[in-house]
DNA sequence: AACTATTTATAAGA
DNA sequence: TTCTTATAAATAGTT
């Protein structure tokens, strides 16, 4: 539809080539958006010129975008984002079933969920119970052992304190005595050895 | 273009618009494939008709269509597929969690890891493990017990069938002696008796 | 970016 | 439906 027919093939003009592109384009988004009002069509239509340039047209909201890739997923069966999900959602599965695992593991050790179990996988559940208790009480024994140890530390400790104590105050009692005694013997000689003194004046009364 | 200019509205008329939205988007697919070999654009094109019919087109694979909705999604930097891919990630993370938990939990139960318990919570183990360990032995007890009915019972079963077995002996055994008794009896009247019965033709020699 | 000769798409009819 | 065809619309080449 121009002056002139053309093939349908690459245009080699780069110019040309852009021109053309921008025609088309709004061409086509013209008959996206006629279709959608008369047909009450949903489009989602994306086009991305090679030089990286895009332009987008959905009838409707983004929204309407994810549904029609939705839709567009669910009945062509084709992976499209699915690729990006893939690894996540393998992983979750993987963790998921894990945790199936490990929830019935719980039950039987906390003795639920154990109708079904055979005598032998009873056994086995009872011993991992046993060894697990063994060492449970171990550890707490051992700690029951450090906190007795700890008390009985603290405890010499105060002792010693007591007995530093003590013989700080024995030592003043001690000095306490010494200094009395001190002073009584001062006070004694005072009191006692001066009559015994010569008395110069008698002496020199008597001279 | 056509017979009739027509206003861009829906048309009522379902027919018509079902044959128009047939025509109008073969008419949409081909302008997009001739845009993309003209102008080496990528195009991605997906129409759904209200019906729920739908269709596509994409230049190149469904690996293209997913670049092109990468780019649009970097490009645009609209959400889309993220809030999936959020979701499953929220999801993980969360089980990953649960995860590691229930693997603290199953550690601690074995007995291990547990050198950072305090005394109290060394004890609510103990008590889950003893709870556990009864539980568990009682299940125990029950199944041996069970094996032991199921074993007494086979074995009255072996000894009432015993019985009859032996029952049956006898009563053969029984039967064989009146059969070898009455074999004896009539072997005894054979040998016997017949010569204390009347002895007919002597009787009639007699006679 | 506008123009326009032509081609192409398509509305209505068969 | 599909085919036909008159006509509207799109657009290639030109300015």
């Amino acid at each position: 539809m121009g002056r002139g027919k053309i093939e349908i093939k690459r245009i080699e003009n780069s110019t040309n080539r852009q021109v053309t592109f921008a025609k088309r384009k709004n061409g086509i988004i013209k008959k996206a958006k006629e279709i959608t009002v008369l047909c009450d069509a949903k489009v989602s239509l994306i086009i991305n010129a090679s030089s990286g340039k895009m332009v987008e047209y959905n009838s409707g909201s983004p929204e309407t975008l994810l549904e029609i890739l939705d839709r567009y997923h669910s009945q062509t069966g084709k992976k499209l984002w699915d690729a990006k999900h893939e690894n996540l959602s393998n992983e979750l599965d993987r963790i998921k079933k894990e945790n199936d695992g490990m929830q019935v593991q719980l039950r039987h050790l906390k003795g639920e969920d154990i109708t079904s179990l055979n005598h032998s996988e009873l056994g086995d559940l009872e011993e991992a119970l046993e060894n697990g208790l063994t060492s449970v009480r171990g550890k707490k024994s051992d700690v029951v052992q450090m906190q007795r140890d700890s008390h009985k530390a603290a405890e010499e400790e105060y002792d010693r304190l007591n007995y530093e104590l003590h013989k700080q105050t024995v030592k003043s009692e001690e000095n306490l005595r010494d200094m009395e005694y001190h002073q009584r013997m001062s006070q004694m000689s005072f009191f006692r050895v001066q009559p015994i003194q010569p008395n110069l004046h008698d002496d020199h009364d008597r001279e």
